[in-house]
DNA sequence: CTGGAATTGTAAACCAGTTCACAGAAGTTC
DNA sequence: GAACTTCTGTGAACTGGTTTACAATTCCAG
């Protein structure tokens, strides 16, 4: 492999315990994948077969209903991993997983990764320490959907967009992630028009503003306690 | 102990994998607890350090908002494992835990448990396959009620207990869980009046019928079937 | 078996958010 | 830079579910 392409898996956290001989060993195992943006990694109703380490671009996982409603559940960024980790030889995927970008991604079969695991202990407790954050993760965004209402869950997305994925800009910060009112909307369980009004709301309240179609946190503080309470409160 | 209450941990499915030898060294480790019926076992916002193992009785875990709502998100059988499982430090629960029923528990500190996993693999690996299992099931559980409306998710959860927690009688099968019409709005997502009024429509389909203030499971096939499209489709 | 507490039943008013139907703006492609 | 596609903006009509307020029933303790 040349140089710009070459990878360490040593770059994923979950896989910082493994030592460098170990990391050799599971490198044989491993298959690179170039994913065309908006190209699918799986659907729905896939068998479960692959882990994903994802090396390079941007995916979306999302749930998606018989009526074309879709939920997102994640963007996943570099360095971090996706597909069934738990030992469960549970049965298809219930999500999608969708570049947004292109992206290149690195696969392991389920089995393959799941056998090497077995006989590293350490290995087998980061994936524990990862399915905990990932239960954390979505039992916080349960909480959200039933007890708050869509500006205080916008906010919310908001507020974690400018502190994962924003640049400083004279006057705020610009967020760099490349997201729709759609895709918004899919993130905080609410329709693409909905997205757009509470926008118009939060622009005229001076909470954010916008260059041409990316967006700009205004003022991050008021966004975080809307985040928090019952969304605009008059 | 007498035998009347002397437990074996073998009986919990999580720890299966342990020999006699290391059941008895986590044996001392336990502390076990009786708890008076709606008395709680731990509250919001406690610090996380204890794994509780069921050993009779039944609990209700729940998230609450301020405002008073609650969701449930399980009942705890007896044989469950409930408290923060994973590796991961974090912080305070989200959760409440409360009994529905006078219940023993046994309780073993979150940190003793998790240097006697350490040292355990098979141990790591059934926590592992736990977290994949409540992983995949609060994701069902977020699907459900994104996509779902209130009478389909009703249908579906009465389906599932006429499934776990009923008795063949005459004519149907009687519920058995004691669940009052606000707690089944609880496990679904919906008011206690939105409940009632559910019940009784389906009660005049001939879905599901009353012996004083339980429920009998009349029709499970068309429960099942209205559990996955839309509600009442008329 | 009786009095009080808890639960169920009911209905009108209300409301957050969706649906529908376009119009305008911003990017993209050739 | 024209033609197209994708995205944003907007408002009226609608709707599933909540809220509120009470009445009726069931349960349970003494």
């Amino acid at each position: 492999m040349d140089s710009e392409t070459y990878w360490h898996l040593k770059n994923f956290n979950l896989l910082q315990a493994l030592s460098d001989e170990e990391l050799k060993r599971l490198q044989d195992m491993v298959n690179t994948d170039w994913i065309r943006r908006k190209d699918p990694v799986y659907l729905p109703g896939d068998p479960t077969e692959w882990v994903y380490f994802l090396k390079k671009g941007l995916v979306k996982l999302s749930m998606t209903a018989e009526s074309g409603k879709s939920a997102t559940v994640a963007l996943l960024k570099p360095g971090e991993v996706f597909g069934e980790l738990s030992q469960d030889e549970s049965q298809r995927s219930s999500m999608e997983a969708i570049t947004l970008k292109n992206s290149y991604l690195c696969r392991i079969s389920r089995t393959g990764f799941n056998d090497f695991a077995r006989r590293n202990k350490d290995l087998i407790l980061s994936v524990n320490k990862l399915l905990g954050l990932r239960l954390r993760k979505i039992e916080t965004a349960v909480y959200d959907m039933l007890f708050l209402d869509v500006p205080s869950r916008l906010a919310k997305l908001l507020y974690q967009l400018s502190l994962s994925d924003s640049i400083e800009i004279k006057n705020g910060r610009l967020i760099t992630m490349p997201l729709t009112h759609q895709e918004l909307g899919n993130l905080v369980g609410a329709t693409r028009e909905m997205v757009t009004n509470v926008l118009g709301r939060m622009e005229v309240e001076g909470l954010i503003g916008k260059d041409g179609r990316k967006l700009i946190i205004r003022d991050i503080r008021r966004l975080e306690a809307m985040s928090h309470g019952k969304g605009f409160q008059a």
